[in-house]
DNA sequence: GATGAATGAGTATTCATTCAT
DNA sequence: GATGAATGAATACTCATTCAT
């Protein structure tokens, strides 16, 4: 399908792909191409080559992501204690985004129909988690596959509102969002959970 | 100080700052000063009269709402029971913000000193909900004030990664957060937190 | 309909209009925007608030060029001498054309509606001119409206190939198509006219 | 002075400067030189080793172009009938230029020195063909060659106007050039003829 | 005071051309 | 020799901000 790459053209897809992420991280979503570009150390066409558009760039970083977590999701479908396994897999959420808000996956439909449909197998693979967990009595049974997934986002982005934050900060509001997930002590929840993102 | 504005512009004043949060709230941060001026019905050039910047059309924004919520923390100090007012504050502080995010805050020293102060008083305020509601039990003793303060931004956050999401859905993550906010089925939570934002 | 303008805005519409008309009868259809602002004393920006695509100032353009033309065969077609009048247009037509090849009407009609409707009305002013001089007996009677539109352009073009062109020397070739439209000597045309342009 | 070309690289040329005339014809001048590339099969790099600007591509195609319509001209020197040999001229090269427009005659001169002095030679046949139909009574005797030269481009310009034109269709615009060109209802061309192109 | 015209720095993207593989 | 990756100048267009009316 995809070509293989001449080594130094490898070589400039990582560096972008890097620079672009450190960059998206920084400045936000609108970091420019020129920035990423000079970031990476390379011409502003190569980007480019590389990327046709802006937003396939993003699409690219994204599916990445996307993909990894959902080969984690999976291979932690077979471990031994349920709840351990949602909450590693969290941890690995919540640390990937450290560098990169999952704010894409919002419009990811929109971008790219292969991100769409990694989407879809890594919003299956967490499912199959969260609902493993609640039949081990790890997670109450009041929230949904969908929940744990919006939820899954909230460390970075608290993390993202403190200056100096030390490296491993997010693990405070990964656990706080844990506790609220447990059955100890829960509340009724009041809306229903949505259907779908 | 503030001189008194004449009563047209203090309309245009109104209009304007309405006109920007709807704007900020449907375009998102980048929407265009020149939206916003059709929206409030005047000139470009009226904005920039008002307002210097448009960051400081935004901070004038994020004061009002700061203002109000610090108003609101401290008359929540008074209710009788310590538990339900922090609860009541957080879902007051959730509503208001499903209309625009609380980013702001998180440069807010750099925009703009009386935005610094105000932003200082809020976060007295609700440090010491907190803290009235963890002596009556209701919260757990390991989170401090600015804790809740990050996760307070936590439920519109998530809902805006939920498409048709109805007008309610904020409670469902609030509860979750408060769940995770309360002393039973609590565990370590790591990282110590934060010293300010 | 179109407000009136401010004064400095009109100066500023005729200067970008004059300008842009320059540059593209120097530089080809494709003069850059940034050097039609220069020539014209004004800001890049200043180009776009006029006309919001570059191809609506070539619009503008064509469409003042149309309607004046059109008025022109309008007028001539209460002329005396019917002949006369045609060659009179035709005239005026390639004189116009110095500055600005006729290229645009091309593809008039995917540019912009208000053009494609003027160029309609410009060709049917022309048709009616050139019947009524093949019924005078002053053009051959197998040419059709349509075939007289398209060497309209011909003298403009074979004038752009001569370098240090005398600013009368399009009336060379115009006298040479005209003498090619006359029954005097005229020979079978082979294929028949297209229906459109 | 030229080496002989090895037997792939001259294939290359050839499918280059066959590509290249066919993107020109259909894309206009600005076709790009990856497109030409990919037409043809070769790598972006082939182009430029070939051809070290886009200019001097152009250049070749012209050349060609130029030199085989020499060879045309000076062939039908030797017909019997003077003005039907012009004639016959004009069509092969109304024909051609179906193709490409003549163009870049234009400034051919600034382009290269090979094809300026092609130029010269093709012009040079021309104008020999131009005074033989004139010395049988073909031609009007008021035209130069220089004027048969610039309308000999007449036709295809013509025709690049109608949308769907037949294959055809220059013909019939060029009995009309060349109904001007002879010596029946000729009228005086009033401004003298250029010197040079 | 209000208006909207003018401005120009900034953005994504294209393409001829160069050069390492 | 051939290839296609890298480059950066150029282009149309946007938008916060300034200023003449």
């Amino acid at each position: 399908m995809t070509r293989a790459l001449r080594a130094d053209a490898a070589r400039n897809r990582s560096l972008l792909l890097a620079a672009a992420t450190e960059e998206f991280a920084s400045r936000g979503m609108d970091a420019s191409v020129a920035d990423i570009a000079r970031r990476a150390g390379v011409g502003k066409g190569t980007v480019f080559r590389h990327f046709p558009t802006k937003d396939d760039l993003i699409a690219a970083i994204v599916l990445d992501r996307v993909d990894s977590l959902a080969e984690l999701a999976r291979s932690l479908y077979q471990a031994p204690d349920a709840g351990a396994a949602l909450f590693e897999f969290l941890a690995a959420a919540a640390g990937k985004q450290q560098q990169l808000d999952f704010s894409f996956l919002r419009d990811a439909g929109e971008i790219n129909d292969r991100l769409a449909s990694a989407r879809e197998r890594l919003f299956a693979a967490i499912v199959a988690l969260v609902e493993r967990a609640q039949g081990a009595g790890a997670v109450r049974t009041d929230v949904t596959g969908l929940d744990v997934i919006l939820m899954m986002c909230v460390p970075s982005h608290v993390v993202s509102f403190v200056p100096g934050a030390g490296p491993e900060l997010w693990r405070r509001y990964l656990a706080l969002v844990i506790d609220g997930l447990r059955p100890e002590g829960a509340h009724p929840l009041g809306p229903a959970s949505p259907m779908s993102v």
